[in-house]
RNA sequence: GGGCGUUUAGCUCAGCUGGGAGAGCAUCUGCCUUACAAGCAGAGGGUCAUAGGUUCGAGCCCUAUAACGCCCACCA
């Protein structure tokens, strides 16, 4: 067993083995536990055709830095993983190797063997993204897994099917839908991508039936001129007012369709006159209804013309269009072309454009559900995180229409409708019925459609916990706490799981909808398969580690928002690893002997406050404190990229730059009881960094962890008490003192570097100071000598006492000079002068000119106005060095 | 046609309730100093898109404009 940190960062030496030690230890489990608040989160399940992606490293990131800290605070933390059986997108692929591997439909091998291989699919497929979760280090509860069709799952849809039917709330209609004739279902509005593209307007004339002139109308769908039952104008239109009741023909075709009034056509539109097919356009398909005009069907589902269209059937709808087109032209009917941006439907899934049609489907009747899901975000009981996303939340529900929820596919949820074979009666049962409540026959057959895949996920917050039993989890763990999810499903998801959630349970599911954004990559391009331009996270992990990733996957992004994969962010991430990493190893090498038992340390057992701390070690520890306030604050407000940078600049800037490199002399030196106190500090402050830093990178302290000593009953570092803002931990004074040691050493590093004078090189100070500041230097004259190389300082009593070969700084009370022989550089310093000159009269200007103003003093806050008069005070105290010191300084350099 | 976002250092982005412009990377100069060259020290670099307004005070609030991007919308 090795006693210290290896000497080199490799994540991959120990990011599988601590998951595996969390998760066999049951670490991850969340009991239902009385004494404890819960908080639960429910993974957004990713398809178990998927591979986990970015988008995917940066959801789950996200949620198990919250998971983490909450669990850390002492909540019962759930993180409830799953995955989901992704109608669609599933039968697509299954089909597909179907094809490949022998050669066959889905229609031959029929539907229960076709199941069969899609169930073969999901545990071939289905175990692969949870690996590559686990990769991420997801603290997530693996005992509760769920997935969509399991038998709880499946229990639920039903259930609520069920419930909605006999509400009334879904209704099986003969309406006009979105059709997708490639993957050969119907689609809900949410699932149609609105496309520009360039098509055009052809003008055909359609003679009138008396031998009149007819009217021209404007068509960007030629092909479905076969489905035209009337030619619509408005009743305002004084150029149609003649022709309404009056009926015209149908070109080539020859049948006559009359000419009716509607307020749908729009005068200004193409020719004011529009032709009516109810059964491939919405909008006609309403006129339609109005005015009962009857339904023509002209295309296949395939999206092959029918007899409709006479000798163009069988055709494929765009060669007919191309064909009918020019046969029209040469007619005679065709009047113009124009060029113009058709605005098309296309299927989310396959990009193919969309054909609306007239078929038999289940929906849900959105309006009545849509209301308690409104008022909840109106009243606060679900709220947006960034909260312009309830605008569109809002927008979506206010103006929504009924939920197609069937689809023509094999995998998914079966609707629970069973029709009489006798007398076609529907009965919405959980289980085929024995007898017809009409006919009292006994053959049924079950609806051969299957369910939206969103309609059981909708379900997801309450069907993974039991729901519709009413089980202890569902009591205990409902409602959740945060839903984090991508802005790209806020529609399909987001605003259904409320829906559903009031619905059933009376509660939003959620008190917060955390919003990200994508994850793009350099360029900012979206990253897709089609691009080839997608980074794989195992990639990444595998050559950077899952801390790293996670890190930089956290870094600079704010909610809502995009961001973009950039190697060098990544490399950060991973060099702060790393830097965590040598610190901690520098740690604890210090805590141990030769054969790597720890040495003595004062007791800390009653705190740090109890020790013989040196200042130094009261301003690390109160810098720590303040620093888990503030991190802690931006936690409760979702800011977590504001967190880690926070929890960065401790653990780098603070820590390992100034705190370790200040304490080094005396874990060097004599004092066997400083020691300990030394170590101590270094232990506790470690401790209460990587306590901090765990959410974020949890592999990495993890490990550190394992390798510091530890308490009574101290185990895992995931299961260790986030640290708490504590009063007796504030050293202001100590902190000033530090600042002042700093600042100090920040002027003599410049003045040596400016110099050129070697960093080996030993120099002496000569120190002119005044008040605070003054005693500051004294007691801290030990950090300059060490920080900044410095072999002896003397404090001057005046000017006087300061020799003339001498380089200088000056801060606020403080003037440091340097005699440095043969390397002075006096036009380095005075350009230096002349440049702390002018920037200090701008800085006197600024703030006399705000003083001089009456109406700042009067209205502006006590203390701003405070604050504004010390600063112009140091500010022409510090001109004045500058400026005495520089007169001195411009005759040297003019020698 | 509506709605939203973005515009801050060479690049990628932070900037919480309005009170002296920040980080990472890149650049320049020194350093292999016994935790770390995946590092240390120092330095340079910004009319916070534009124009108005509110305010004692604006990167932040209001109005308008521009560029880029996104979402929604049933259009012949």
């Amino acid at each position: 067993m090795e006693k210290n940190l290896a000497k080199t960062y490799d994540p991959k030496a120990f990011e599988d083995r601590i998951y595996q030690s969390w998760e066999s230890s049951g670490a991850f489990h969340a009991e239902r536990d009385e004494t404890k608040k819960p908080f639960t989160i429910m993974m957004p399940p990713p398809n178990i055709t998927g591979q986990l992606h970015m988008g995917h490293a940066l959801d789950q990131t996200l949620q198990d830095v919250l998971t983490r800290w909450k669990r850390m605070q002492g909540y019962s933390a759930l993180w409830l993983p799953g995955t989901d059986h992704a109608s669609i997108a599933t039968e697509v692929k299954v089909v597909e190797k179907l094809r490949q591997e022998e050669g066959k439909s889905k229609e031959e091998i029929g539907r229960d063997e076709f199941m069969k291989r899609a169930w073969a699919w999901k545990e071939e497929f289905g175990g692969r993204i949870e690996k590559q979760v686990r990769k991420l280090g997801s603290s997530c509860d693996w005992e509760r897994e769920r997935f969509t069709m399991d038998d709880g799952c499946n229990k639920a849809v039903v259930e609520h099917f069920i419930r909605l039917y006999n509400k009334g709330l879904i209704y099986k209609g003969h309406r006009i839908i979105n059709w997708c004739p490639v993957c050969g279902t119907s689609l809900s509005d949410a699932e149609v991508e609105h496309v520009d593209k360039n098509g055009k307007y052809w003008y055909f004339r359609y003679p009138g039936a008396d031998g009149g002139e007819g009217i021209v109308v404007a068509t960007s769908r030629p092909e479905t001129m076969f489905g035209d039952v009337a030619i619509a104008v408005h009743p305002d239109d004084e150029r149609y007012k003649d022709m309404v009741g009056k009926k015209v023909i149908l070109p080539i075709v020859g049948r006559e369709i009359p000419v009716i009034a509607d307020s749908y056509p729009d005068p200004e539109k193409g020719t004011g006159a529009v032709k009516i097919t109810p059964s491939h356009d919405p909008n006609d398909f309403e006129v339609g209804q109005r005015h009962q005009l009857e339904q023509l069907s002209c295309i296949n589902d395939d999206a092959t013309m029918n007899q409709l269209a006479g000798i163009y059937e069988g055709m494929d709808r765009y060669e007919c269009r191309k064909a009918w087109v020019s046969d029209l032209e040469a007619a005679g009917y065709l009047v113009k072309i124009e060029e113009k941006v058709i605005p098309t439907g296309e299927c989310y899934r396959c990009h193919s454009v969309i054909e609306p049609m007239i078929s038999d489907q289940w929906f849900v009747a959105m309006e009545a559900l849509a209301k308690p899901a409104i008022e909840a975000a109106k009243k606060g009981n679900l709220i947006h995180v960034p909260d312009r996303f309830e605008k569109i939340y809002l927008n979506w529900l206010e103006d929504i229409r009924d939920w197609c929820i069937s689809r023509q596919l094999w995998w998914g949820h079966r609707i629970p409708a069973y029709y009489c074979d006798s007398c076609g009666e529907i009965v919405v049962a959980a289980e085929a019925p024995k007898i017809c409540p009409k006919c009292a026959k006994t053959h049924f057959h079950q609806d051969e459609d299957v369910l939206d895949t969103w309609f059981s996920s909708a379900l997801w917050p309450f069907s993974t916990l039991g729901w519709p039993e009413k089980t202890e989890d569902l009591n205990y763990f409902y409602p959740t706490d945060v839903l984090v999810t991508g802005y790209d499903i806020i529609f399909f998801w987001v605003v259904r799981m409320v829906v559903s959630g009031l619905e059933e349970m009376g509660e939003s599911p959620f008190k917060y909808v955390y919003v990200h954004g994508l994850v793009r990559d350099a360029e900012g391009r979206k990253m897709s398969k089609s691009l080839g331009n997608g980074i794989d996270p195992l990639e990444v992990i595998d050559q950077y580690g899952a801390d790293a990733l996670r890190f930089m996957l956290l870094s600079g992004i704010t909610a809502g928002n995009d961001m973009r994969f950039k190697m060098d962010k990544l490399e950060s991430a991973r060099n702060f690893a790393n830097k965590l990493w040598n610190a901690s190893r520098f740690v604890i090498m210090n805590l141990q002997d030769e054969e790597g038992n720890f040495k003595a340390m004062a007791d800390a057992g009653q705190g740090a406050e109890a020790l013989a701390l040196k200042d130094e070690d009261k301003w690390i520890l109160s810098t720590i404190n303040s620093a888990t306030a503030e991190i802690t604050a931006n936690l409760d407000k979702f800011e977590l990229s504001l967190a880690a940078q926070k929890i960065y600049e401790l653990i780098w800037n603070e820590f390992c730059d100034w705190y370790i490199e200040l304490v080094k002399v005396r874990l060097y030196g004599q004092d066997e009881e400083d020691k300990k106190i030394c170590r101590c500090v270094l232990v506790l402050a470690l401790k209460d960094m990587l306590k901090l830093l765990h959410p974020f990178m949890p592999f990495i302290t993890e490990e550190i962890w394992s390798f510091l000593p530890k308490g009574e009953g101290q185990g895992f570092l995931m299961k260790e008490s986030w640290p708490v803002f504590r009063e007796t931990l504030r050293f202001a004074e100590e902190e000033e003192k530090l600042n002042t040691a700093m600042e100090a050493i920040r002027a003599i590093r410049n003045i040596r570097a400016e110099a050129d004078a070697a960093p080996s090189k030993k120099l002496h100070a000569i120190i002119l100071a005044s008040g605070k500041e003054a005693q500051a230097l004294q007691s801290g004259q030990q950090y300059l000598k060490n920080m900044a190389n410095i072999q002896e300082i003397c404090f001057a009593e005046s000017k006087q006492q300061v020799p003339d070969e001498v380089m200088s700084a000056v801060m606020n009370h403080v003037e440091i000079y340097i005699p440095l022989d043969d390397l002075l550089d006096y036009k380095a310093e005075y350009e230096r002068l002349q440049k702390e000159k002018a920037r200090l009269e701008g800085e006197v200007k600024r703030t006399e000119g705000k003083l001089q103003n009456e109406s700042f003093v009067s209205k502006a806050p006590e203390n701003v106005v405070g604050a504004e008069r010390e600063k112009l005070q140091k500010y022409k105290d510090m001109l004045e060095k500058v400026c005495q010191r520089l007169t001195v300084v411009e005759a040297k350099a003019a020698k």
